[in-house]
DNA sequence: ATTAGGCGATTTTTT
DNA sequence: ATCGCCTAAT
């Protein structure tokens, strides 16, 4: 093999270093994917069967395309690597072991969403409010709780507040009704492993003695549980990789713990560390730039970041008027960019901090012709019409999953309403049956009206003949055909709305999804589809063979590079992302974040932030991001943008009156005051003395009182007290306030 | 009992 | 855009 003479001597060192613990701390555009690719390859060609490693990625993405690179060094026997994402891999390791824990081989995975509905349902049966405990947080307290190990009876215990006293509560019902329907949630196929492993002496070892040489990617963004469950993997051959950089964690709200670094050092007192700090990637501005700004966490490894690449241009700071402007200066600079250096639309990435910041941009770059695949979003798989048809193929696979039956029992309306369901649901459960089963018996249910009996017991009824054909077409036919019974394309069909014609081609996308599912892996069972389309990501499909502009998150971003990188939004509030006042640890996520797309751009790097954004419904005015400051200004080049003719519409914004009250898109077509793009005037209104107790009148807001004056010169910034709309963040110089 | 339609509230980031 | 909640119509 020639690996030699293509990597450096660090690289060189992290591939070799094939015994024992070693970590290697890489620092963005590095040759970590190179490395770990030749790592693989190493142990392969030293005589190490594949089957032997087990390699986890953050994204299925980066798992195939390793696979792939390492399949061009030592051809088919990269075939039997166990390479992917923690979830994957662990839910394939369920599918073979989880009878061992009293679950079915057809379990389903609940994602996010199918959680909440779960919750849902619970908390209405225990009598707790939705309105006063989110749904959402419950989950999101439960699923960290989980992910720390810690057990509903030990959370319960130590509830320390009302909210913690009902969220336990929940929890164990949650609990149970998972089990009962034979489903396991994201984070229980992290734990049931880990239940699974520590329950089972026997088959600990048999997955130890499997697994000899096991590689982490990204370590930086694992939790307790992934550590713990790795680690009772690696304890025996203590043979174990893991690659990361602090610098880059940006998920510590999935419960991403920095720990799981400093512990593995406690853990493995023999560590090898090794550093990779030269950049092949960035010219030497952005990565001065990207270094920069990480320098203002104070978590973090210190590191000295270098490389060989020429200068490069400026950064370029785009100062816009609001977020149509936005899109119009970056479709602007497209155009220029493309045309001087002869780029393709490929080789340039918008990215934002929230998916809702894709519209504009969207509409910017469709009205320009420019060609776009965005990634995330609201993804086609949680569409609702794809998660309806999933739900029927997932209460065929696992008649068990009762809210996989409530998603359906009355989709499409088939007279069967809550009444209904709730008698059924009280046989089911007086009869210990699923759902489904229970609906065979709807003749025996009483208090539900013969028209209902009938059309549950036809629904039942389908199922067991489809349970039936399962058994004798292929899993693309068999579909077709159950969506065809279902009747839904005909309802899209006639009502014939484009909203409809719309889910009528989702619909038939995802049929088409299961067949090319199907032709690619010839013994692949309904089962193996729905787990895909759980745990496989945008990202994860995402291809760069079509020639257009990507728009993604910045957490998408993670492990992309693009020769030409925008990123908009950076805004106080927006970037980094706060409602209330932020306290540190967020401000350093939030800096990594930027880090993390910073240091995707190979060559050229745009910023931008807007003076006036709509925000959760409401006007509101930005200041520009305290990160633009903390980048050299030596490294910067500002442009006012004047983007007139390319933005997606003149950007005309309604306010109605003194009151900003949400308003709706729809409802804005008429009436008064409008912004224009038209650059404000700078008016010098930022030199006159303005101080706290100064009352002052804004053009929409009307009249207030100055609280706190912050900032100087171009920053100066103000929070003011309206006597209508109340409190505001301005930032003066665009605020235009009167002294009154 | 069920459904349709209107209205308001809700949106950080993801496996 | 989607969901829950309301009311009026069937």
């Amino acid at each position: 093999m020639s690996f030699v003479d293509q990597v450096n001597p660090k690289q060189l060192e992290a591939i070799k270093a094939v015994q024992g613990p070693v970590m290697v701390i890489a620092g963005p555009g590095s040759g970590k994917t190179r490395v770990l690719t030749f790592r693989i390859a190493h142990l392969i060609n030293i005589g190490v069967p594949a089957y032997q490693i087990l390699a986890l990625t953050f994204t299925n993405k980066a798992a195939s395309e390793m696979r792939e690179r390492v399949t061009k060094i030592v051809g088919d026997k990269s075939k039997s690597l166990w390479m992917g994402t923690f979830h994957s891999i662990f839910a394939r390791l369920l599918r073979v072991e989880c009878e061992k824990l009293g679950y079915g081989k057809n379990f389903s995975i609940y994602d996010t969403q199918d959680s909440i509905s779960l919750i849902k349902n619970v908390m209405n049966d225990l009598g707790v409010p939705s309105q006063n405990y989110n749904p959402r947080s419950v989950l999101s307290r439960i699923s960290g709780a989980k992910n720390q190990l810690i057990t509903p009876e030990v959370y319960q215990e130590q509830a320390a507040d009302i909210f913690e006293e009902k969220t336990g509560l929940i929890w164990n019902e949650y609990r149970k009704r998972l089990k009962q329907n034979n489903g396991m949630d994201f984070d229980d196929l992290l734990l049931k492993p880990i239940d699974l492993l520590t329950q089972h002496k026997k088959i600990l070892e048999h997955y130890q003695d499997r697994f000899k040489f096991i590689l982490i990617d990204e370590y930086q963004d694992t939790n307790h549980a992934q550590y713990v469950l790795v680690n009772l993997l690696a304890q025996k051959n203590r043979n174990i990789c893991v690659v990361g950089d602090d610098a880059q964690s940006i998920y510590a709200f999935r419960g991403a713990d920095i720990r799981n670094i400093l512990e593995f050092e406690r853990n493995y007192p023999d560590l090898k560390i090794i550093r990779l700090e030269q950049n092949y990637r960035s010219t030497k501005i952005i990565l001065k730039a990207a270094d920069g700004l990480i320098k203002n966490n104070v978590d973090q490894i210190p590191k000295d970041l270098w490389t060989e690449n020429d200068d490069g241009a400026k950064i370029t700071v785009l100062h816009c008027n609001d977020d149509a402007d936005e899109g119009g200066s970056i479709v602007k600079s497209i155009f220029e960019e493309s045309g001087k250096h002869k780029l393709q639309f490929k080789e340039f990435a918008i990215m934002y901090r929230t998916n809702a910041q894709s519209r504009s941009l969207e509409d910017a770059l469709r009205k320009n012709s420019i060609p776009y695949s965005i990634i995330g979003g609201v993804e086609f798989y949680l569409r609702k019409e794809v998660k309806d048809v999933l739900a029927y193929l997932r209460l065929l696979v696992n008649p068990a999953d009762n809210e996989s039956f409530r998603r359906i029992v009355n989709y499409p309306s088939r007279g069967i309403g809550a009444v209904a369901v709730d008698h059924l649901k009280k046989f089911a459960v007086s009869n210990s049956l699923g759902f489904l089963e229970a609906a065979a018996h709807a003749p025996e249910i009483s208090g539900i009206s013969a028209k209902g009996k009938n059309a549950i017991a036809a629904l039942a009824a389908m199922f067991t003949k489809y349970q039936r054909l399962r058994g004798e077409m292929s899993i693309s036919e068999m579909s077709r055909a159950l969506v065809d019974e279902i009747g839904i394309l005909h309802i899209f069909k006639d009502e014939g709305t484009p909203e409809a014609i719309a889910r009528w081609e989702n619909v038939q996308e995802l049929l088409s999804a299961i067949t090319e599912f199907s032709e690619q892996n010839a013994e692949a069972t309904l089962e193996d589809f729905l787990q895909d389309v759980t745990l496989v990501s945008d990202v994860d499909r995402w291809e760069d063979k079509f020639n257009s502009v990507t728009l993604m998150t910045l957490h998408s971003a993670k492990g992309l590079e693009f020769p030409v990188v925008f990123i908009a939004g950076l805004e106080e509030g927006l970037l980094p992302f706060y409602s209330a006042e932020p306290d540190r640890k967020t401000l350093e996520e939030e800096r990594r974040l930027l880090y993390v797309g910073l240091t995707r751009a190979k060559k050229i790097l745009f910023l931008s932030h807007v003076r006036i954004r709509f925000r959760f419904g409401e006007m509101s005015y930005q200041s520009p991001s305290r990160f633009i400051d903390e980048i050299d200004s030596s490294l910067i080049e500002t442009r006012r943008s004047i983007a007139k003719h390319y933005a997606a519409e003149p950007a005309k914004r309604k306010i109605a009156d003194s009151s900003v009250k949400a308003r709706r898109m729809k409802k804005e077509k008429s009436e008064s005051h409008y912004f224009t793009d038209e650059q404000p005037d700078y008016d010098g209104q930022s030199d006159e003395m303005l101080s706290e107790g100064t009352v002052v009148e804004h053009e929409i807001f009307g009249k207030g009182k100055i609280v706190r004056v912050s900032g100087s010169g171009d920053s100066q910034k103000a929070v003011v007290e309206f006597y209508d709309v109340g409190r505001k963040n301005l930032m003066l110089k665009y605020a235009r306030l009167k002294i009154v």
